[in-house]
DNA sequence: ATCTATATAGTATTTATTATTATATAATAA
DNA sequence: TTATTATATAATAATAAATACTATATAGAT
């Protein structure tokens, strides 16, 4: 991850009252810089890497704080975990239905922005007080839908 | 729901292979008619009301079975359950992130299904083969908004 | 009406997540 | 730099949703 990005997040949690601990710090880089959407489990295991005596409640404890703080993203699986996403930038997700695989989808160009809140925001019919949207993708990842034509028939 | 919906339903049901029972038909039923995509858990304690006996597992038997029919939508809560929609035509959901209430939105004009056809599906980065699509909003129910302030803070 | 495979009910188990609590440590100020 | 205090952490226990198991019941076919 950049240093500004870093740094954005880490004046974010000061000023937000938080402190900074060596393992919030390594939870954020792992969480920024991976590209498969990690879950909780997953990022566990890989900061014991570096912090053997981390618990999983920090991780939860953790990446929950990120996600209040709209820092990073939760993205939920057919197979009913959380997953994470460090890019919190505009775009979507694909998601594999058998195995749960997330691909990112590139949306973020400004017409599709432009025609999602002029377009979509307006069809609330409750008084509902929008801070994020997503688009999410449904169906199988390439291995799945050629490595098992029992689940592709679905 | 209508008698057509239903017919429609059931054919698949028998013509995938699945047998048909009072229960199942009953947990089509409700989940169709339905306006406030309820888990699992409500489903089961609405067919109390007409089948005391039926089971937990049964409820999510056949939920998941639904599911994979493409016959009703799953719907991922900020609360981690999950809820079911009856009602698969293409619209979106706007879910409070604290007390976990779902509306639709509708997005069903043509331009919208044009929009997200053209523009999007043609930047998987990857080869999935999506057979379904969504969009979410995340936000504050108008409820939530105004009575716990400390939540509209976030 | 009988047969057979699937569905169900009831129960046990698993898995993800959250709560609890004592200890450790970051942030702050002397 | 040290002392203080509040927050964070680790370890464990508890909770809740979903799944697995198994014996019985029943839908659909013959």
């Amino acid at each position: 991850m950049t240093d500004s990005r870093l740094n954005q997040i880490v004046s974010k949690i000061k000023k937000m009252g938080y402190s900074l601990t060596p393992q919030r710090v390594e939870i954020i880089k792992i969480v920024s810089e991976s590209k498969s959407h990690p879950s909780a489990a997953e990022v566990y295991n890989k900061i014991k890497e570096s912090y053997p005596m981390v618990s999983l409640n920090t991780v939860y404890k953790n990446l929950s704080m990120l996600s209040s703080l709209h820092e990073v993203k939760e993205i939920k699986t057919m197979q009913n975990s959380v997953h994470y996403d460090g890019d919190v930038s505009l775009h979507g997700h694909a998601i594999c239905e058998n195995c749960g695989k997330i691909i990112d989808v590139q949306i973020n160009e400004p017409d599709f922005k432009k025609f999602f809140e002029n377009k979509i925001k307006g069809r609330l019919t409750e008084n509902y007080h929008i801070n994020n949207y997503g688009v999410e993708f449904y169906g199988l990842c390439d291995y799945c839908y050629t490595a098992d034509p029992a689940v592709s028939e679905t």
